[in-house]
RNA sequence: GGUGAUGUAGCUCAGCUGGUUAGAGCACAGGAUUCAUAAUCCUGGGGUCGAGGGUUCAAGUCCCUCUUUCACCA
C-alpha cells in the first residue's frame, strides 16, 4: 500500500492559455488530466497547491485589442472571465487562476532578469528587422507576408512557407508587405535583448538527465529523446526583447524595450503562486528557492516542450531559483481519429460542449479512460465516447447503487446491516493499491480499467446472490439486508476511487450515503452497522447520441465564408495552439480564372528519365517542350515508375514553376501525377495528337 | 527533408525486463434474469499483432529495411 509518511508539499501548474482565443477540447485534456492528479494527490492528503494563470501579452493581443477598440487590459480581463468559467464548469479546480499581467509577474520578472543579467547571462545585439512604417512598429515574423524565396508562392508567412515547407528569414521574402497595414515594411536596425542560452548548454544536458534513473525522471523518455535532438544541433541564445509598441512589460533600464511573451509567461506559474501566497500566508520561498525541498510538477502539450525543457529550467537556474521536479508533457486531441475540424463540427469549445452535452463529467471519464503518462494523441471518438460513458458510468457503476439501494430504503428504512468479509470487498480494498500508484503515475487508463473490472465483480455478486429472490421469500430479510448493504459499500468504494475524476458526482454520492468526504484514508473506514442512508435518486443518465450530433451539427462553419487567417506564431504561448483550422478555409477558397491562368502547362516529351543516386523517391527526368535546351525536373515518382518505361512518353509539366535548388541539382518544372491513399502516383498522359510543347489550359 | 513518436479483433485500447492456445470494454450472436430511469450475469464468433527480412530453443515484444498516422524543427 502507497502510505505517504509525511505529506508531501506540492506545486503544480498546467500552460497557461492564451487570452487570445476560448477554450476548447483540446485544451481541456491537459487541465483535466491535470486536476486528476491534483485532486488524487490531495486526496493521499499531501499538500497541493494548484496554480495557472492566462497568458495575456504580445503583439497578437495588442492588435486584436486595438480592431475591437478597447483597450489590452479590457480584453485580457474579460477573456479571463471568460477561461475561468469554463475551467470551473468542467471542475478544474484551480487554487488560484491568475493573470501574466499582474504587478507579482513584473516584480518577479523584473527581478529575475536583473539575476540574469549579473550572472552574465544577457548579451544584447543589433539585429536588422522588417518594420512597418505605416504603423511604426517592428512586425513579428507571422505578421509579415509576401512571396517565398524558395518556390515563390504568393501570400506566405514570414517565417516559413505553407506550400513548399521551407523555412526562412522573413528578411529573404520577396515582395513582402505587412500584415497589419499592407505597407511594405522597411528593414530597419535594433538593438535586441539575449538569453545566452548556449552558455547553458552543459547544465541543461546535466539537468535532463538528473532524474534519468530515479522513479522521478525530470522528462519522459520520448521527451528526453527530442532534447537529445536539439541538444545535437546546438543551443542558440535566445531573443527575449521586442520593441515597443508591445503590450507587456518594460525590461529595467532599457526605455522602450520589453519582454518577450515567452519570459515571462512561465515567470506567471510564479507570479501566481506568490499571490496565492499573499491570500493564504504560504511561504513563497519553500516551493522557489534554489534549495527547495518541496516539489514542483508542469504539465504541458508536447509542443512547449522547448519552452519548458530548455529556456525555463536555465532562467530559473541562473536566476537563483529551483528547477522543475519533474515535466509532463502530454499529446494533442483527435476527434473521430482526425484532427479538430471547424468543416466537420469537431472544432467544440468548452461552452458548446456545455451547452450540448451539459455533464463535465462524462469528458473527464472519457478523457481519463484515455489518457496515460506518454506524450501518445489521444482519440475523442465520439461514438465511443456515448458507448463507454453509457455502459461504464451508468450501466455497470451507477446501477449498483441503484439496484440496491431501493430494498434498503423501502424495507429496512435506509438502515445497513454489515457482513464480515465479503471476499469481493476484501478484493475491492486490496485493489487500493495499485489504482493510487496508477494515478499517481498518470496512468489513468490503468486505474479506469482496475476499477471498471471491480465494478463488473460487483454486478456479478448482485447477480448471483439474486436480492429479489430473497425480497419475495418469507425469512430472509436479514440476507436481503446485508447483500444490499455489501453493494452499497462496494459501491463507496467503487465511487471513492473514481472520485479524482468525477468529483461532483462523488460528493452527490457522498450525501446520499451520509458520510464524510471520502479520501483515500476512507478505504477502510466501512459503511457501518446501523448506518443509515438517505433515499437514492438517481444520479446521472444516459448520454443521447443526438446531443452529440447537435453538437458537431451546431459546430459546424461555412467554408465558403473564409475567414482571414490568423497570425499564429505568437499563439503558441504556454498553451498548445492546437490544430489551427484556418488551413482548411483556405484550402476551400475558389480561385480565379485569372489564377488558374498564370500556370503555364505544356506537353512535355520525357526524353530520358533515370534513377538518381542517393535519392529515395526521385527520378531525373529530362524533358523537352520545344525549347532550345529540354528542363531538368526531379520528380517524386521513383516508387511508381521503372525510368525505361518512361522514356518517349509524353505527359503535362508546369513549365512556369520557379527552379527550385535540390539535393541533386536544379530542377526547372513539375510534372503532374495523381495520387491518394489508393494508389499512385500516376502520371498524365495526352490524348493521341497533342504535340509536345502545345499549352494545356 | 531531418528528428521523435505511432500502427494489436468492426470501434476504442491493454499487453512489464522476449516464454505455454494474443487480452479487455463496446459492438455482434445465443442463453439466463427482472432488483435497477432498461440495467446485469453466462457462453460464443471474430486478429497471419502495418509489410518484408533477421537474431533466438522461443518475438506483438529485440535488430534492419519499407510503409501509415501525428508532432517538432526554436
Amino acid at each position: 500500500m502507497a502510505t505517504a509518511q509525511t505529506p508531501r508539499k506540492i506545486l503544480v501548474t498546467s500552460a497557461l492559455p492564451y487570452a487570445n482565443g476560448s477554450i476548447h477540447l483540446g485544451h481541456l485534456v491537459e487541465y483535466i488530466q491535470t486536476d486528476i492528479w491534483v485532486r488524487f494527490q490531495k486526496m493521499q492528503g499531501n499538500t497541493v497547491h494548484y496554480v495557472c494563470a492566462d497568458d495575456t501579452h504580445g503583439t497578437p493581443i495588442m492588435l486584436r485589442a486595438e480592431k475591437e477598440g478597447v483597450t489590452p487590459e479590457a480584453l485580457i480581463e474579460a477573456v479571463h472571465k471568460e477561461h475561468f468559467a469554463d475551467f470551473s464548469e468542467f471542475l478544474v479546480d484551480f487554487d488560484n487562476y491568475y493573470s501574466t499581467n499582474a504587478p507579482e509577474n513584473k516584480a518577479l520578472s523584473q527581478d529575475i532578469y536583473k539575476k540574469l543579467k549579473a550572472a552574465g547571462k544577457i548579451a544584447t545585439k543589433t539585429i536588422e528587422q522588417f518594420y512597418d512604417p505605416v504603423k511604426n512598429m517592428f512586425l513579428p515574423d507571422r505578421f509579415i507576408k509576401g512571396e517565398c524565396p524558395k518556390c515563390h508562392a504568393k501570400d506566405q508567412y514570414g517565417d516559413s512557407c505553407e506550400v513548399c515547407g521551407a523555412t526562412y528569414n522573413p528578411t529573404e521574402l520577396i515582395n513582402a508587405y505587412s500584415a497589419v497595414s499592407g505597407a511594405a515594411p522597411v528593414r530597419k536596425e535594433t538593438e535586441h535583448y539575449f538569453f545566452k542560452l548556449s552558455e547553458c548548454e552543459q547544465f541543461l544536458k546535466d539537468w535532463t538527465r538528473s532524474g534519468a534513473n530515479s522513479d522521478k525522471p525530470t522528462l519522459q523518455g520520448e521527451a528526453a529523446n527530442k532534447m537529445g535532438e536539439w541538444f545535437e544541433n546546438g543551443l542558440n541564445d535566445w531573443d527575449i526583447s521586442r520593441d515597443a509598441p508591445y503590450f507587456g512589460f518594460e525590461i529595467p533600464d532599457a526605455p522602450g524595450k520589453y519582454f518577450y511573451v515567452w519570459l515571462d509567461a512561465p515567470i506567471g506559474y510564479m507570479a501566481s503562486f506568490k499571490n496565492l501566497c499573499q491570500a493564504k500566508g504560504l511561504d513563497f520561498d519553500e516551493y522557489w528557492a534554489k534549495e527547495s525541498k518541496t516539489e514542483l510538477y508542469h504539465f504541458i502539450g508536447k509542443d512547449i516542450l522547448y519552452f519548458h525543457a530548455l529556456f525555463w529550467p536555465a532562467t530559473l537556474e541562473f536566476s537563483g531559483h529551483r528547477k522543475p521536479t519533474q515535466i509532463f508533457a502530454h499529446g494533442f486531441l483527435t476527434v473521430n481519429g482526425e484532427k479538430m475540424s471547424k468543416s466537420r463540427g469537431t472544432f467544440i469549445t468548452a461552452r458548446s460542449y456545455l451547452d450540448h452535452i451539459k455533464n463535465p463529467e462524462y469528458l473527464r471519464y472519457y478523457y481519463a479512460a484515455k489518457l496515460n503518462s506518454t506524450m501518445e494523441d489521444i482519440d475523442l471518438n465520439l461514438e465511443d465516447f456515448v458507448a463507454r460513458v453509457n455502459s461504464d458510468l451508468v450501466g455497470k457503476y451507477i446501477n449498483i447503487a441503484s439496484r440496491t439501494a431501493g430494498f434498503i430504503n423501502k424495507r429496512f428504512d435506509g438502515i445497513l446491516k454489515t457482513s464480515q468479509a465479503n471476499t469481493v470487498i476484501v478484493e475491492m480494498e486490496l485493489a487500493a493499491a495499485r489504482i493510487s500508484e496508477a494515478y499517481d503515475h498518470r496512468d489513468y487508463g490503468k486505474a479506469l480499467r482496475e476499477i471498471m473490472s471491480l465494478a463488473d465483480q460487483a454486478n456479478g455478486f448482485v447477480a448471483e446472490a439474486a436480492p429479489w429472490v430473497m425480497a419475495k421469500q418469507e425469512g430472509q430479510e436479514a440476507r436481503l439486508q446485508q447483500v444490499c448493504s455489501d453493494a452499497l459499500e462496494m459501491f463507496r468504494l467503487l465511487t471513492l476511487y473514481l472520485k479524482p475524476v468525477l468529483p461532483k458526482l462523488a460528493g452527490e454520492i457522498e450525501s446520499f450515503l451520509n458520510i464524510e468526504p471520502l479520501t483515500w484514508k476512507s478505504v477502510t473506514a466501512s459503511l457501518a452497522q446501523g448506518h443509515q442512508i438517505n433515499a437514492y435518486e438517481h444520479l446521472i443518465t444516459r448520454v443521447d447520441a443526438k446531443l452529440i450530433e447537435a453538437m458537431t451539427e451546431a459546430n459546424k462553419e461555412n467554408l465558403q465564408a473564409t475567414p482571414a487567417p490568423q497570425p499564429h506564431s505568437e499563439q503558441r504561448h504556454a498553451t498548445h495552439q492546437q490544430n489551427d483550422a484556418n488551413t482548411e478555409a483556405i484550402e476551400a477558397e475558389y480561385i480565379s480564372i485569372d489564377d488558374f491562368t498564370k500556370v503555364d502547362l505544356r506537353i512535355a516529351k520525357i526524353v530520358n528519365a533515370e534513377h538518381v543516386e542517393g535519392a529515395e523517391k526521385l527520378l531525373k527526368l529530362t524533358l523537352d517542350i520545344g525549347e532550345q535546351k529540354p528542363r531538368q525536373v526531379f520528380a517524386g515518382i521513383k516508387s511508381a515508375y521503372d525510368p525505361a518505361t518512361l522514356i518517349g512518353r509524353l505527359t503535362v509539366m508546369v513549365a512556369n514553376l520557379a527552379p527550385r535548388k535540390m539535393k541533386f541539382g536544379m530542377s526547372e518544372g513539375m510534372v503532374l501525377a495523381a495520387s491518394d491513399e489508393r494508389g499512385g502516383p500516376f502520371i498524365l498522359s495526352p490524348d493521341a495528337g497533342a504535340q509536345l510543347g502545345m499549352r494545356v489550359k
